[in-house]
This record gives C-alpha cells, structure tokens and sequence, in this order.
DNA sequence: TAACAAGCCGTTATATTATAACATTTTTAT
DNA sequence: ATAAAAATGTTATAATATAACGGCTTGTTA
C-alpha cells in the first residue's frame, strides 16, 4: 500500500483552500485567501498546484482556469478526468461513472493512436437553475 | 439551406491565417500575422476569434489556450468537440467519430443532469512520436 | 562525516492571455 | 431615411502564468 504522500507546508495551505471551497478557485484568489498564511508570491501559489495536479489532489477546470480538489479518493487517475458545469450557476462536479470512464480509457480513433489521458468537460444546466 | 455566413474583413483575415495554419495557434501569434493585413491590437484579433467560435468555424484548445480550425464540414456542432494532442510534437486532430459523439451527446449523469455541449481532449502520442 | 542531489522556499521581474471603456463607422432591416 | 445591430479602431489595464536567481533543508551515499 502507497505511503500517503505527505505534503509541504506551502502545499498543504493551498490545497486546504481549495478542498473547503465550494467551487472552483483561481490562483489569484487562492492568493489572496493565503496571504494571512504568509505565501505572498504567485509563483508559491502555481509551484503548490502544479505540485497537487501532479500527485492527483486537484484538477485543473480549463475552460475556467480554475482548480478543485478531487473527489474520486483522492484520484490516482489525474489521467481521466470529467466535469460537469452549470453554464448559470457556475457549480463543477467531478464525475465519477465508470461506464464512461472505461469508454473514455478505451477510446481509439481512426489513426489507431492510443491515448495516455484525457479531459472532458461538459456544460449544461444543473439541477436548481434549469 | 442557411446561407454561407459572410466573414467580415477581420474575421475572413483571422480565419485565414488559423485554416492555413498546420497546427493551432495562439492569439498573439496570430496578432503577429496579421500585423501587415492592418489589424494592430489584440481586441480586433479577440473579437474575429470571438465570432468565429461563435459560428463553429473555429475550436479553442482550452489546455493550450489556442485555436484551430474546425475540419468537421464546418461543425454546427461547436457544441460536441474533441480533439486527440499529441504531448511530444503537439500536433492536433479533431476527432470524427460518430460514435464517440453519440455516446457523449446521449450522456446522463447521476443527477440527471443533461448536457447541452461538450468539449474532450485526448492526451497521448501521435504516430509519428510512437 | 563530507559532499552531493533533490525538493522546497522566497523574491523580483517579466511574459502571456484576455478584457474594459470609449468613440466611430458600416451594415442591415424597417 | 431611420433606427438598430454589428463591426471597427484605439488606449489602457486586468488576469493568468513563468523566468531567473539564490538559499535552505533533507535524505543518500561515498
Ligand atoms: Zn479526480
Ligand atoms: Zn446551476
Ligand atoms: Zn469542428
Ligand atoms: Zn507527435
């Protein structure tokens, strides 16, 4: 069994902002809300998230530039990633379905070229603002 | 049969550049380019991109904030994306399959959620890069 | 224990990507 | 002809992300 990865201090301050919040953050607001922690510099704050992307921890939202902790137990899989986004509301939920997640894995297109990785992003309109 | 949309001079001198292109590209790049055609700030090229997106005739690559021709009979479907990235030579293909795009479009989640767009990317390497 | 490598930290400066705000002109539809 | 909608041009600025430098800590190993 994998030791749980232990994590650094600056890294352990950023990934705790990001895992209470209820929605995606930026890196300028993840910024703003550690400053009281004394991480004063952008590049403490990207060293710490490419860091948690690496080891799983969170995901990067693209079309958002935006970060959230991940919700698959602690993701090994920061290779297959899937979201779904309220275009109103702005909500992002990590989502966890295997059917999809085993169609994705296994996808090979015409050219017979065989992916390592993937990211998918829908949009819609969630529950309460639809 | 809707008539062929009429690209306004910037947006025809923007489109031009992305579709002769061999790979996706930047917005300041293309700034760059089109420099001698007589548009000199990044809003004009923002906002040829902006409308182009708009009709399909273009794609972002949201993890390389670049932007690519649609090679999909110009895609109606700007709504449906995916493209497979080569992560050593970063070439970009959009993806053409049927099944793929039925498979996404039908897609439901847990909540029931039900999606009115989608964009995926595949990671992995290119033939060439194998 | 010396010395080396790897990872983390802090800081300043700068690069890259994208939009705000305002004034004007062109195109389209009535 | 008129009004509304779309496109243009320009300046300034916001937001996102990395380069470059030097130092500190920790664990490995010669
Ligand atoms: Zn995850
Ligand atoms: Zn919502
Ligand atoms: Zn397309
Ligand atoms: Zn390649």
């Amino acid at each position: 069994m994998p030791q749980a990865q232990i994590l650094s201090k600056n890294q352990q301050v950023v990934f705790e902002i990001i895992e209470k919040a209820k929605g995606p953050l930026k890196a300028y607001s993840i910024l703003y809300d550690v400053q009281k922690k004394g991480i004063r510099a952008p590049l403490q704050v990207y060293r710490a998230l490419d860091k948690l992307l690496e080891l799983g921890k969170i995901h990067k939202i693209e079309s958002k530039n935006a970060f959230v902790a991940c919700k698959n137990s602690n993701c090994e899989i920061t290779k297959a990633t899937a979201f779904s986004i309220c275009e109103k509301c702005e909500k992002v939920t990590e989502i966890n379905n295997s059917k999809l997640s085993n169609y994705l894995s296994a996808f090979k297109d015409s050219t017979g070229m065989k992916y390592s990785k993937y990211n998918l992003e829908f949009f819609g309109l969630c529950k309460k603002c639809k």
